[in-house]
DNA sequence: GGAATATAGTTCGGTACCGAACTATTCGTC
DNA sequence: GACGAATAGTTCGGTACCGAACTATATTCC
């Protein structure tokens, strides 16, 4: 394997290998590995943002408004979240009292609302966008370009089976 | 990279690329695909537990429970799973009037508490592993076992990056 | 053109989780 | 040996989230 020095993972899995000998320590490593480091961003994430005055699903939130160039309807974020939309309807409750968005009905569909970044919703965006990126280049820094592109190749595989039903195992 | 489909997180990627030309699209890439898998693997091990009539925070807790051999403290059940001791007063509570673990007091220190994994417990764990893990090993299973353990140690490499303060950037 | 169906968003009720304060017990120090 | 600090677990108050039911509008079909 190498002279790479052993993570709490590594801990993990060797105490459970006892106990289920069918367990495929690479598989339950990598598994356990992402769900760490998915909750380890998180965490960091919203420490980032406390110096704006930021939570993480606020962020979330303006972040998707964000990436549909500002405008977009509450179904659309929800898909791009991947949430209900009626916990949708709660986040944008939440950023409209503080000014970061506005919610106006369509015009040519009144079933319809246009939620629309403000700008200070921008702003506050802009302002925590830098600070969110930080961790995750510092943790994927520690490999090298080449090995970067491994390692999402390796996912990309993953995900295109994650997305497919399971038919075959 | 080769022949291999998109996958959604390449169309993300894409949409976000034209807004922040800065982004590397290989940490974005395996980064968001870490969050993906995450979620999508605890939604799929909760479907797997409907039929035992459990939920995956319900079965997490009997894990970490049984990965200490049925016995453990409160407090190292919380260290385990990496929740505040208070989230599993809660957990222990509705496990308990399930039947499935027993609370009783340390005779030692009168301030600890032994959970205890019931015989019901065990059992439910017991059938509950293996549908929790088939989802992992279909995932997983569409490498093989070389590029499996790239994998693992790629991650390894970010995890032990991450254990460490973020003294140098 | 009017009734059945579909769609967009919200409201409602309930749950898991968290941070902070609290209680009870033990340890440490003079 | 008593008093302050530390520790284990719980209680309390509050928040984000979810599924299901609801309202209002649009579409489809006879």
């Amino acid at each position: 394997m190498g002279d790479t020095a052993r993570d709490r993972v590594d801990e993990h899995v060797a105490r459970w290998t006892p106990v289920l000998p069918d367990l495929d320590p690479d598989i339950e490593g990598a598994v356990t590995r992402m769900g760490y480091l998915v909750r380890h961003l998180k965490q960091v994430r919203e420490e980032s943002l406390v110096a704006i005055g930021l939570h993480w699903h606020e962020y979330d939130t303006l972040h998707a408004l964000a990436g549909r160039h500002g405008t977009a309807a509450p179904s659309q974020l929800a898909a791009d979240l991947g949430m209900p939309p009626n916990s949708i309807t709660g986040r944008l409750d939440a950023l409209e009292r503080r000014g970061f968005v506005r919610r106006t009905p369509s015009p040519a569909d009144r079933r319809r609302v246009i939620v629309e970044l403000t700008d200070a919703g921008r702003a506050a965006w802009r302002d925590a966008l830098a600070g969110v990126g930080r961790e995750e280049q510092r943790l994927l820094g520690v490999l090298d370009p080449d090995e970067r592109r491994t390692l999402s190749d390796l996912l990309r595989r993953v995900m295109l089976r994650a997305e497919r039903p399971s038919d075959s195992c």
